[in-house]
DNA sequence: AACTCAAAATACTAATTTAGTTTCCATAGA
DNA sequence: TCTATGGAAACTAAATTAGTATTTTGAGTT
């Protein structure tokens, strides 16, 4: 069934500019592969799912992974949206931060493993265009929230940003499972709430803060 | 692939009382089949996430079509001990109800799409062991527990229990998934509280029951 | 009514995958 | 040293899948 990837470059075939049903299809792709993985849905599943043969399929995509590469890209563009929406909302820092990671969690918790592990036998090509995107859509809006919080006075400068960074998302990915967040009683919501919060303020009791502010100045 | 259904009546291979290996891949398994599909999941994908040879998958079960059996039972037996514990507690009614609400919730979420229709493509035999033991669950324990509303007077006497069963039975399944959840701010706990709340004391605001009420009476 | 067009439904085929089996190898324990 | 177990890899028959071709259907137009 699988070939070795070769992504192509060149566009899907002609795309009016709102063509619905090309637009259904990439949805209902994107919602399957995610979660299912690519290998796992096939087209005939797709055909029936969205009800409608596998001939228009092929009207708008040459092939699966062509679609496979509009299921990416319209990703990762509607990541990119969402992250460019909380930036031009200016609300404050924290809440910005807070929406941000609720982004993210919500974006990673739709890529499930199988997609991960069908991406990584499909080819290095397609492996690397993913983490391309991912890093593309992480420095432009990560580095455009820590250059506000600094101003804000928000974020220590001992720190490099990007190590912050990293924190951020690694806290993100710890909570991002839905089995963990019903252990932990959260929503996402409050989940990215809980993060924010330690992150800004760390883990540490206010009251032993002061405490060891007295210490560290005796 | 895949060969149509015919489910041996007889056990997987010699059973030592506690296998722990054979439980895990049966966990894994179950895991995997009902988030994934049972297709979607092939032997080899089981052996290398388990981490174990596909030689140790068949020391245990002769077929794919054997551990699916034994994951099915596995899934209805843990269902089962699930809610005898609730009703074994002896909490008050709405709480139990609440809490085999919450049971439902958790263990139907666990079976996605994929693995519903491939029930659905691998024959009639297997399809039909499924909804035969998802029915016996039913009636045992939702049979009881009607009968306990019922002695607490909490379910009225003139609807009969197999409809209220349906309306608890289905509300569940509305809210079920976790992007509807999401959606809604809910935790499966509280949207199973809500739930109960409703279907106990209806969906009316009580100021308007008591108008309501009035009307009926005048 | 006849014609046209788009898309569903179905059938088809080459290539690929999968379930299940076999063989080889390494390791631990007696 | 021998034995048993289980991982890794290779193998094979059967099944599946991606992609294509053909037939059918239904809606719209003339």
């Amino acid at each position: 069934m699988q070939r070795k990837a070769t992504l192509r470059t060149t566009p899907a075939k002609d795309q009016p500019l709102a063509d619905p049903v090309r637009s259904r299809i990439v949805e209902g792709a994107s919602q399957r592969f995610f979660t299912h993985g690519f290998r796992g849905v096939t087209m005939d599943d797709l055909a029936e799912e969205l009800g409608m043969s596998k001939r228009t399929l092929y009207s708008r995509f040459d092939t699966k992974l062509q679609l496979l590469d509009s299921v990416l890209e319209n990703k990762f563009r509607r990541a990119r949206e969402d992250m460019s929406g909380i930036l031009a909302a200016r609300q404050d820092f924290p809440e910005t931060l807070r929406q941000t990671l609720a982004c993210v969690q919500r974006h990673t918790s739709e890529i499930q493993p199988p997609f991960t592990r069908d991406m990584r036998q499909e080819g290095p090509e397609v492996f690397q265009k993913v983490e391309r995107l991912r890093r593309a859509a992480i420095q432009e809006h990560f580095g455009e929230l820590m250059l506000r919080g600094r101003r804000a006075g928000f974020i220590r400068k001992d720190v490099p940003a990007p190590i912050i960074i990293e924190i951020l998302l690694a806290a993100v990915q710890a909570i991002v499972n839905p089995a963990r967040m019903d252990e932990l009683g959260l929503t996402p919501k409050a989940g990215c709430g809980v993060i924010t919060k330690i992150v800004l303020e760390g883990a540490i009791d206010p009251a032993a803060r002061a405490h060891l502010k007295c210490l560290s100045e005796k």
